[in-house]
DNA sequence: TAGTGCCTCGATGCCGAACGCGATGCCGCT
DNA sequence: AGCGGCATCGCGTTCGGCATCGAGGCACTA
């Protein structure tokens, strides 16, 4: 079972894909990718592998402000309760925020707040897995793996077009 | 029987080769040779018994990178379960290694990891028969009759010489 | 003295309990 | 608002205890 990995270009900075042709395993933000140099994964040379070369298609188009959800075969590997909070996550709508507290409650363990916080830290998908619309309960950004202005900079960016193309329901 | 002993120097010190023209019949790490210094055993002066001459020449290449296994006449006198557990030593690969507990089970005897151990420390012929490739379940090297520092550094040159060959098998 | 039973000692390994650590949240106090 | 304290929860890690097994020493016996 040997991953490769391919990093290129974003205006967040450069992203690291990491994965086989029929999943993506791993999607590391600048400043975490080093944190985890697994020597078994090898630099994707010549031809990309099919996850990894669709993965980078729709996330340019994510970043250039044309796509507000994926479709992706990912391969996610966790516990029990952090496949239940990453689930969730993916539950948040494009442009919108939760609490913590919010998840937790949502996946039937109220008072796990703190356990959710953790869970979102292993997130092994970034940005695919939204876990950068979780926030604290009181609005602060609070935390990210990537750093707290790569988090503000994403949430922007998801504002702005949500806003931009007009709010799906209810307009005056 | 009048066994002679040969010592030389490696890269981890003084080994010490006790036999006779016939069979090598001891080699004994620096710290471990003073332990045991039988009467009976003599300095080998001048014309060098073939068996330790040629030991000394296989283990010169061993420390040197440019061998991998060993071809001498051996005669390691022992209990039957001791030359079980010696003669499974043998089938580690180059590079390699594995638990007590792996080799219990691997002699038919799961449950007698700690009695592998024991029968470990009484290998009267270091490095030639690889008790330094068994470490603990996990991976601590837990213990070696010539010091820790010493299975250290037999693992280090062989995973070294092992990678820089090139793994044996897939190879991209 | 050969045989037997018992005990101790390792270069172990597994399991369960305890602990420590967060990308929290609420409460109470300035 | 801001700050400090504390409960809450999952998870990885660590630690202590205990079973397991061969070897060897010792006492004891016939």
């Amino acid at each position: 079972m040997h991953s490769s990995y391919h990093d290129f270009h974003t205006p967040i900075g450069v992203l690291r894909l990491v994965g086989d042709d029929d999943r993506l395993v791993r999607i590391d933000l600048p400043n975490t990718a080093a944190l985890d140099p697994d020597p078994a994964w090898r630099p994707a040379r010549g031809g990309l592998p099919p996850a990894l070369r669709r993965a980078e298609r729709q996330l340019r188009e994510y970043f250039d402000g044309g796509r507000r959800g994926f479709d992706l075969p990912l391969a996610p590997a966790g516990t029990d309760f952090q496949r239940r909070v990453w689930r969730e996550l993916g539950r948040i709508p494009y442009g919108e925020t939760r609490s913590y507290g919010d998840l937790a409650r949502r996946i039937g363990r109220p008072g796990a707040a703190r356990a959710v916080g953790a869970a979102n830290g292993r997130n092994p998908l970034a940005i695919v897995v939204p876990c950068h619309r979780v926030i604290g309960a009181d609005g602060a950004l609070t935390g990210y793996g990537g750093g707290l202005s790569v988090k503000q900079t994403l949430l922007a960016l998801e504002r702005r077009v949500a806003d931009a193309a007009g709010p799906r329901a209810s307009e005056p």
